[in-house]
DNA sequence: CGTCCACGTCTAC
DNA sequence: TAGACCTGGACGG
């Protein structure tokens, strides 16, 4: 679940689930994970969660001070109290935290906080693909710029003041999942915001930035950014006459405002796995939507749009395949989800599970990331048309007008949210 | 069974 | 600017 909503979503649930929680003993970290061990050892302490673009900052805070056993792990002997612990997680790809019963550990849980409870409930931070991990005693990352969900302020002005940076000599949509810059803008919010704006994703960043306000005098109410004044995406973002109105829907405000509007949607942000997800995916206006363009950008990431992809377009650039799925993820087979629990004895042992050594490195994975990235030569598709038939829509005219954003195929029946 | 794809960084030629 | 790092779901044969 990881762009800046997801983390910040994140840190509201470790905040609600561990409210008056009290945990003891050590943090555990899996054997298979290569982040660090968490030094921090404590008989009573709490846990709070802050967020700060695409990472979430747990600290940990020692209940009784010093008269109580604290030490810290790597010291073996109570030598003394270690008050504070902060940790610093990143998400990668397929991080999140979850709260469970102590028989109950999800698979990938690499680092557990255990609650002082009999039957101990477990804070986990569970990260199947391992391509996220955390920093004890850690702060937030140098080099990643200021939020852009509770630091619009001072993520406009790193912008505005660094044009002249030769990372700006890139296409708007590359540069938008630079973190120095952007800090909390992933894959499907650069889309998202890009959509909103008609902005085409291959035109120079420094362009479509340069003549923005620095202060962003409309909104002197951080408040009233927060809810809607998104639905002037008519704006064209090309021309800057109308200041007023541009500087309310400019590139800059949105990186701010979109991103909050996935955060007040409640939920999870972006989880397949989750029930509530609906929302989510009904929010979606271009990223992975039917009827929406994808092509793959200079770092072979898929950028999804609409109209017209711009002049920095790759050329010969590989364009994913054929959208196929669309079909199946929503429709009706929501309700039935075998999300459930089977939770059994067969999942018990958690531990052990955890433990496994993947063996069979390499070889086969090379493959398959070498063909991501060199892969052939493509052009652009157009979901519509390739997912069943070729046919299908006219992809012309999706792709030259003003982009009316087509629901995904499936309903959003309205499931009852686990 | 196999291939492709995924919300993100990292570092090494 | 390629890989590397990983697991797992969807889909094709």
């Amino acid at each position: 679940m990881p762009e800046g909503p997801e983390l910040h979503l994140a840190s509201l649930f470790v905040n609600r689930m561990c409210e008056g929680v009290v945990f003891t003993g050590p943090v555990r970290k899996s054997e298979v994970s290569k982040s660090p061990e968490v030094p921090f050892t404590c008989d009573e302490y709490r846990i709070k969660a802050t967020s700060r673009g695409k990472e979430v900052m747990l600290t940990l805070t020692p209940m009784k001070g010093d008269d109580k056993a604290c030490s810290r792990v790597e010291a073996g002997q109570a030598d003394h109290c270690q008050p504070i612990m902060d940790i610093v997680f990143r998400f990668g790809m397929s991080g999140f935290f979850r709260f469970t019963a102590e028989d109950e550990l999800p698979k990938h849980a690499h680092l557990r906080f255990y609650s002082k409870e009999q039957p101990s409930r477990v804070l986990s931070f569970v990260d199947a693909r391992r391509f996220g991990g955390w920093q004890p005693n850690g702060a937030w990352q140098p080099g990643r710029g200021p939020c852009i969900m509770f630091d619009n302020k001072g993520f406009r002005e790193n912008v505005l003041t660094h044009l002249s940076n030769r990372a700006f000599d890139r296409p708007i949509c590359e540069v938008l999942l630079n973190q120095k810059y952007f800090n909390g803008i992933g894959n499907y919010l650069r889309a998202e915001i890009l959509f909103r704006l008609n902005i085409p994703p291959f035109v120079l960043a420094r362009k479509v930035l340069e003549g923005l306000n620095r202060s962003e005098e409309v909104f002197e109410s951080e408040t009233a950014i927060n809810d809607q004044l998104i639905d002037m995406k008519t704006c064209d973002g090309t021309t800057r006459k109308n200041v007023k109105v541009e500087a309310a829907a400019d590139l800059l405000t949105l990186c701010h405002t979109v991103p909050l509007e996935v955060v007040n949607l409640g939920g999870k942000g972006y989880d397949p796995e989750k029930a509530d997800h609906s929302d989510f995916k009904a929010w979606l206006k271009c990223y992975y939507v039917d009827g929406m363009k994808s092509i793959r950008d200079h770092n072979g990431r898929t950028m999804w749009f609409s109209g017209d992809p711009g002049p920095m377009v790759p050329k010969d650039s590989k364009s994913p395949k054929a959208k196929k799925r669309a079909k199946k993820d929503d429709d009706d087979d929501y309700k039935g989800k075998k999300k459930v629990v089977k939770s059994h004895s067969d999942r018990i042992k958690k531990e052990k599970q955890v433990k496994q050594e993947p063996v069979p490195k390499q070889l086969k994975k090379e493959m398959d990331s070498k063909r991501r990235k060199s892969g052939h030569k493509g052009q652009l598709v157009n979901t519509t048309g390739d997912k069943n038939s070729l046919a299908a829509r006219s992809r012309k005219s999706s792709s030259a007008e003003t982009p009316i954003p087509q629901r995904r195929s499936g309903r959003v029946s309205r499931q009852s949210t686990q």
